[in-house]
This record gives structure tokens, C-alpha cells and sequence, in this order.
DNA sequence: GCCGTTTTCGGCCCGACTGTTTTCAGTCG
């Protein structure tokens, strides 16, 4: 599914205002009105236009008239405003943990603090000691929180660079004598974190693409390095680099590009074996070139098969090639379903009814939905409403003989590894996803026990978003991973590489421990909106990383298996 | 700023945790 870009534009720039408008002293509720807007824009399935703006939920003529201007020229006036009155680094201090706006407005309007690079020096030089409500440990807080977010740097997470490698890649294709446009690098290897985008291209005027990058506003610093090959810083966040090279040698250049540099190096080192140079260019024997138009024809004068992207890390990928052994990696299309996803019944912006359908549009095979239990009192379930969705569920059923739907839960791991509901309620789901939402700090033993006692119970099928980072955001939990593995292993319990973009949890190293401890994996999407659902694809990077086969991964098996795994035979 | 099975004003998702406070403000999920 092709996200809708006017949507994401609108919804980063109300989302921007909401912030600003926060650090600008701005009143608490008009502050969450706005990120409501932001959210349900974002989760909106038609693409938004000034006509049915207003008819989505939260959006009233207020921000209908905001966002009507943004679409008609990039901006609106009080977004120009709040810009000007409110530094771009101050809305990077509220990115720092524990730092929310009202410090913010402190730290900024007291102190002159415009940036965390600043917090940091205004903390070390002790400008800070003393003042009302900054006693040691916050200050060692912040400190630890500014170093930790510099550290990430200008590294996003695999959603934000896809979407902007997807917006550049179409603007470099429509230049005059454009050829091929390819994505390379991490971001092809499906890494999920991406510090640089990296393309690649052929072109008849090599000088026309470069002009294309620097007519794009959302890209500056344009450098042209040497011709045909430019980089660029984007507006939040990663550099953007293209490389434009001859036809003739697009396979060795694409697999240059790609990298990783470890397993470019395996590879050369094969080559000198033979007494050949492998280079962007191709594959020499001496003068001679032997392969350089595909990657296929360079890995099979090398002796292999191809390699698929997520595999080049050096990590035992070029030894199965060699043999013949590389694993038939899981593929989007081999998923037969998705076992977590929410509704607006709990935080999601979508209907049940919208969430069905648009799952059967994906053909799923079965689809599950798993709302937010009662412990996370702010969403605010009881058991009543939980059996009510469960009855409309029924309904839809009958209208959809094709597609198995699945009552689910989401369920609160609490702190001593106890769940929201008795066995006999949970028994009365389908599906039951337990995961991590507080009590983030636990020392690493009390968070293994923890772990290990939601996968003792018998209730429970999935642990969601195991580490529950948040990348940017919130560093992963400790545990001893090991022992997790062992109990889910042993318990039959499935770990789920939740596919939303800044959770990519767990990662891939992780699926790979998980995978040696004979660990079975739930590929979902966490879809809160219809577009969501789309991020599946995601996850299935994750575990092609780590190597999973369609075995590996319960929802791509058929849904008479599912159903014994979930024991519900009979359901 | 949005919204209406409290319907054009007066509410707005709720409670725990943290570090500081000596009764609470800010942040988070």
C-alpha cells in the first residue's frame, strides 16, 4: 500500500505546531488537540484535500483552515510565527528523556538554553546547581539523557528513511534521460536504524539528476563531490547520497553500494584468492573484465548464488552461498496474517469495521485484534466493552467466510510478570499478546524474571515488542535474553518482531539468538490505522536479517497450524 | 481547539513514578 505523502506532510507539520506551541507556554488541551489531529490525519486512509479535511475526527475549522493552507503552499501563518519565536534546537530538548516542554520553556527562557548540546555545557559548568526543582540526580538524568540522544546522531529509524528514499527516488525518475534509480545501502539491507540514504542511478546527463536533488526543498546542502555523484543533508535528519554510474557496470556498482563493507570485504578477499580485483566498476582478472552488469553474474563468477541484501553482514552468509546453503528466507508474501493490531476502541484511530476490511484488501488469511487490557487504565477497557467488540467480531465473521478473525488482547506484563485478566477470561480469547508498557527501569534479573513468568503462562501466546525500545526514544529493557529464549522456547511461546517502524523489536540480533534457542517468531504490523497495516513488510526485513524461514514465523503458517499453536483447535 | 446519549459551554484518557517537595509538578504510557 502506498502511503499517502499530503497526509504525512500535514501531519508532521501539525504535529511540529503542537510542539512549538507547547514550548511557547501554549494551553495543555489545545496542545493534545492538535497531535489528536496529527494522529488521525496520519492514520487517515483517503488522502486529505481542503474538501474532507474537516470530516476527520478532531479536525474542526480551526485546523481545517491550517491545514488547507499547508496544502495550498507548504506552511501555515501561526506555524511561520511559532518558527521564528522558538528555536529548532529547544524542540530538540524535548527529546531528551524525562525533559518535557514545561523544563523546556524554564531551561530556554531563564537560562538561554537552546539546544541539548547546550543543556549538556550549562550542566557541566554548573550553572544549574541550585536551582528550584534541578537537584543532583535530575541533573545526572539529563546529562545521561543528552549524551545518549547525541550518540543516535542523525540515525532514523527504517520508516522515516524509507519514506524519504521513496520521495527522492521518484523525483530522480522523472528527470529527462533518468534510467534505472535503485536503492542501496543499509536501508537495502533492511538495517533499522539508517544514519545515510543511499541511491543509485543511471543516466544519459548524469549533471540533470544532481539538479533534481537540489530542486528539492526538503533536501540542503547539495554537493555535487565529482560528476555524477552529490550528497545532501535532509531536513530532519539523514544525509541523502547518489551515485550515478555507467549501465554496464550497474551490478557491481549496486553491490558496492550496498555493502555491507564486511561482507564487500569477504568478497574481495575470494577474488584475490583467484588473483582477481573485485571494484564498483566489476569483477578483473587483471585487465580483463569478468562480471559487472548484475550482481547475480559477479556472485556467480565468485562461485555462489545471489545474496540477498538483509544476509551481507559478514555472518556466515558467504560460506552457506558457497555451499549452497543459504536459508529460503520468509517474504512479505508468504505472511497469511497479522496477530496484533488495535482499533479505536482502545488508542487506535480506525473502526473495527474499517480494520477487517482493509485487512481482507491485504488478502489476509486470518487477521487478529488485540486491544489494550485494563491495566493501562488510560485506555480505559473493561471486560464489558472487550465482550461486546468480541460479539461484533462474530457479525463480521459471517460476512467474511474467506478471512479467520481472531478475538485478541494485548495484555500488561506487570512488574511481577502477572497479567490484566484470570485464566478463564483470557481463555476466552483467540489470541493473547502480553507485553511491557511500565516499569521500563527494573534491574535485569527482576525484568528476566518477569519476562520469563508471562511465558509460563499458559494463556499466553506472544510476547509483544519484547525490548520495548523505541528507537530514539527509550533505550531497550535489560534482561538476560538467553534465559528469556530458553522459557519461550520451551514454553512455546512466540517473540513478536513488531513491525512499527521506530520499535523494530526485537531486532534482528536478537531474532538470531531467539532462533538458535529453536524460538518461534509473530511477524505484526501494531497497525493503530488502516495505513499501518502496511508495515509488515518492516518486520519481514527483521527476520530475513536474522534469517527466518516461513517455518520460523507462526503467522505464515496455514491457519489449521495457527490455531493448534495458539491451542485453539477448534476455534 | 474539539466536541455533544451532559449538545454551544465546560469539560477534555487516568494514575503511577520520580525527584524533589515537606504537599507537588512534570513526565510518561
Amino acid at each position: 500500500m502506498a502511503m499517502s505523502r499530503a497526509n504525512d506532510a500535514v501531519a508532521a507539520a501539525l504535529q511540529e505546531y503542537a510542539e512549538l506551541f507547547a514550548l511557547d507556554g501554549g494551553d495543555a488541551f489545545r496542545v493534545r488537540s492538535y497531535q489528536r489531529a496529527a494522529k488521525a490525519i496520519a492514520g487517515h486512509p483517503e488522502e486529505v484535500t481542503p474538501e474532507n479535511v474537516r470530516a476527520v475526527p478532531g479536525v474542526g475549522e480551526a485546523i481545517a483552515r491550517k491545514v488547507e493552507e499547508f496544502l495550498r503552499r507548504g506552511g501555515f501563518r501561526q506555524l511561520d510565527e511559532l518558527r521564528a519565536r522558538v528555536p529548532e534546537g529547544v524542540r530538540r530538548l524535548v527529546r531528551v528523556p524525562s525533559l518535557g516542554p514545561k523544563t523546556a520553556l524554564v531551561l530556554f527562557h531563564e537560562y538561554g538554553i537552546d539546544s541539548p548540546e547546550a543543556l549538556a555545557e550549562a550542566i557541566r559548568a554548573g550553572r544549574l546547581t541550585g536551582r528550584k526543582g534541578f537537584g543532583p540526580k535530575t541533573l545526572a538524568n539529563l546529562l545521561a539523557g543528552v549524551e545518549h540522544l547525541l550518540e543516535a546522531g542523525s540515525q532514523v529509524h527504517l520508516g522515516v528513511a524509507t519514506g524519504l528514499a521513496d520521495r527522492v527516488a521518484a523525483a530522480l525518475r522523472e528527470a529527462p534521460g533518468a534510467g534505472r534509480v535503485a536503492v542501496a545501502g543499509a536501508l537495502r539491507r533492511g538495517a533499522e536504524t539508517i544514519a545515510e540514504v543511499e541511491l543509485l542511478a543511471t543516466a544519459a546527463d548524469p549533471a540533470a539528476l544532481v539538479a533534481v536533488l537540489r530542486g528539492l526543498p526538503y533536501l540542503a546542502e547539495v554537493a555535487e563531490e565529482e560528476p555524477g555523484t552529490a550528497s545532501a543533508r535532509a531536513a530532519d535528519g539523514p544525509r541523502v547520497r547518489l551515485r550515478v554510474v555507467p549501465e554496464e557496470s550497474w551490478g557491481a556498482a549496486l553491490l558496492a553500494a550496498t555493502g555491507s563493507a564486511a561482507h564487500l570485504a569477504r568478497l574481495r578477499a575470494l577474488a584475490a584468492e583467484r588473483g582477481w580485483t573485485l571494484t564498483g566498476q566489476g569483477l578483473y582478472d587483471g585487465g580483463r573484465p569478468l562480471a559487472a552488469a548484475t550482481e547475480e553474474e559477479v556472485y556467480a563468477a565468485l562461485g555462489m548464488p545471489w545474496v540477498p541484501p538483509e544476509l551481507r553482514e559478514d555472518a556466515g552468509e558467504v560460506e552457506a552461498a558457497l555451499r549452497g546453503g543459504l536459508p529460503r528466507l520468509v517474504t512479505l508474501e508468504d505472511l497469511r496474517g497479522d496477530l496484533h493490531t488495535h482499533t479505536d476502541l482502545t488508542d487506535g484511530v480506525a473502526s473495527l469495521e474499517e480494520m477487517v476490511a482493509a485487512a481482507a484488501r491485504r488478502g489476509h488469511a486470518y487477521y487478529a485484534v488485540t486491544d489494550h487490557a485494563p491495566d493501562l487504565v488510560m485506555q480505559r477497557m473493561t471486560l464489558e466493552k472487550a465482550l461486546a467488540q468480541r460479539e461484533r467480531l462474530r457479525r463480521l465473521q459471517a460476512a467474511r467466510p474467506g478471512m479467520r478473525l481472531l478475538h485478541g488482547t494485548e495484555l500488561n506484563i506487570g512488574p511481577d510478570g502477572s497479567v490484566d485478566w484470570p485464566a478463564e477470561i483470557l481463555a476466552g480469547f483467540d489470541v493473547c499478546v502480553a507485553s511491557v508498557h511500565s516499569h521500563f527501569t527494573q534491574s535485569p534479573a527482576e525484568m528476566t524474571r518477569r519476562l520469563i513468568a508471562a511465558c509460563e503462562n499458559p494463556e499466553v501466546h506472544v510476547i509483544g515488542h519484547p525490548t520495548t525500545r523505541k528507537i530514539g526514544k527509550r533505550p531497550p529493557v535489560e534482561a538476560d535474553w538467553d534465559a528469556v529464549f530458553r522459557a519461550a522456547a520451551r514454553t512455546g511461546t512466540a517473540m513478536e518482531i513488531d513491525s512499527y517502524p521506530d520499535r523494530a523489536d526485537l531486532p534482528s540480533d536478537l531474532v538470531r539468538l531467539a532462533r538458535r534457542h529453536g524460538v518461534k517468531f509473530a511477524i505484526d504490523s501494531d497497525a493503530h490505522a488502516v495505513p499501518h497495516l502496511a508495515f509488515q513488510r518492516f518486520g519481514v526485513g527483521i527476520a530475513r536479517r536474522a534469517g527466518l524461514t516461513p517455518d520460523d514465523v507462526i503467522n505464515c503458517w496455514p491457519p489449521e497450524r495457527l490455531l493448534a499453536f495458539l491451542r485453539r483447535p477448534g476455534a
